[in-house]
DNA sequence: GCCATTTTGAACTGATCGGTTCGATATTAG
DNA sequence: CTAATATCGAACCGATCAGTTCAAAATGGC
């Protein structure tokens, strides 16, 4: 009974996200979604009320399914898992920069006010699997401080892969950080 | 002889600034500009050619004007000079989050390529102030080394300045990382 | 072939974008 | 006053934006 569905949610959502991401939501165009997800127009609207639904819909797809959460769960918990999610977060692919989530940071105001909250809660969930790793070291240092510093070192790091440096200098920075954290 | 010159370049400038500050290249329109500058549109495009270049102007104003060089350069050189940049940087005012140069590498590809040049020197300039007051410091972690984590830090908190987060804690997330600074 | 459903393509809307042009007006010096 | 200069306002340009509508075509089950 008549025709089957070509394209799912889902697959237009994998699909538009490595284009936001790239592009933010403002420089990212209709045309650029429909040659990304080989959908039409009219389609993305049938699926998708708004260009801005789409980008939320992306968001919380993106915190859903990648936010390093595998890279620190895995046991055992420590430095290592840290130092992993540091290393491989902010360089999925070539044009996916940084981590998607800090890049909309600073779009927050002309984006839907739900996207503060969807980020905002993004960040509590990385600062909570962070927290595990982090006392499991247990550090001199307060905890949730330290896990502070290194998701705004995280986020530092993130906007400047958008420089290009290389990454033997990344991997050093990320190491030296590491070094100064496991003496903290 | 002739009407006189009402408003300035670097006036302009100034103006300028914080609206691209705030919204960003993209999503400053040619109104927000003459709004803010109380320019028309046709007295900003006798003074440039066009809005790329006003950004460019601005960001090279910003750079030579802003970069936190006075609170660096202060004397004695040394981990306070640095502590007081990382507090002050990133609000200068109510609608300028972070720092305008850290804001715009989000943005780097849609800018004119000039742009990455002035960014990257504003970074060099940077990076060699840190580098000043780290070194007086003598510490026992590479001071080139230090001064990345610094500048990464920087850029993480300018960032997240986008999120609102309350003062006492940026503050508090300051002291904890100096303090992990003095030991390293 | 027929019916149901999905997808497409193209035309279209109204708004806004950056940018240009130019005459009207304002403001000074002499 | 006049001459010279600076600014403004408004009309205008072509392009692009997000979003809508709808008929044509594609694709399946029966």
């Amino acid at each position: 009974m008549g025709r089957p569905r070509k394209f799912s949610r889902e697959g237009v959502l994998q699909k538009a996200l490595p284009v936001f991401w790239k592009y933010g939501f403002a420089r990212t165009t209709l045309p650029d979604l429909e040659q990304a997800t080989g959908v039409n127009k009219s389609g993305l609207y049938a699926e998708f009320e708004s260009k801005e639904a789409l980008f939320l819909a992306c968001l919380r797809h993106y915190l859903d399914t990648r936010n390093g959460g595998a890279l620190l769960l895995a046991e055992p918990l420590g430095w290592e898992n840290i130092e992993r999610f540091l290393e491989e977060a902010p360089s999925c692919a070539f044009d996916q920069r940084g981590c998607f989530s800090v890049n909309s940071m600073r779009e927050l105001d002309g984006l839907p006010a739900e996207a503060r909250k969807v980020i905002a809660a993004g960040c509590a969930k990385l600062n909570q699997l962070l927290r595990a790793n982090v006392a499991f070291e247990k550090p001199k240092m307060d905890v949730n401080s330290l896990c502070e510093l290194i998701s705004a070192f995280f986020s530092g790091i993130c906007i400047e892969a958008n420089l290009n440096l290389d990454r033997k200098r990344a991997r050093r920075k990320i190491r030296d950080f590491m070094q100064m954290l496991r003496a903290a």
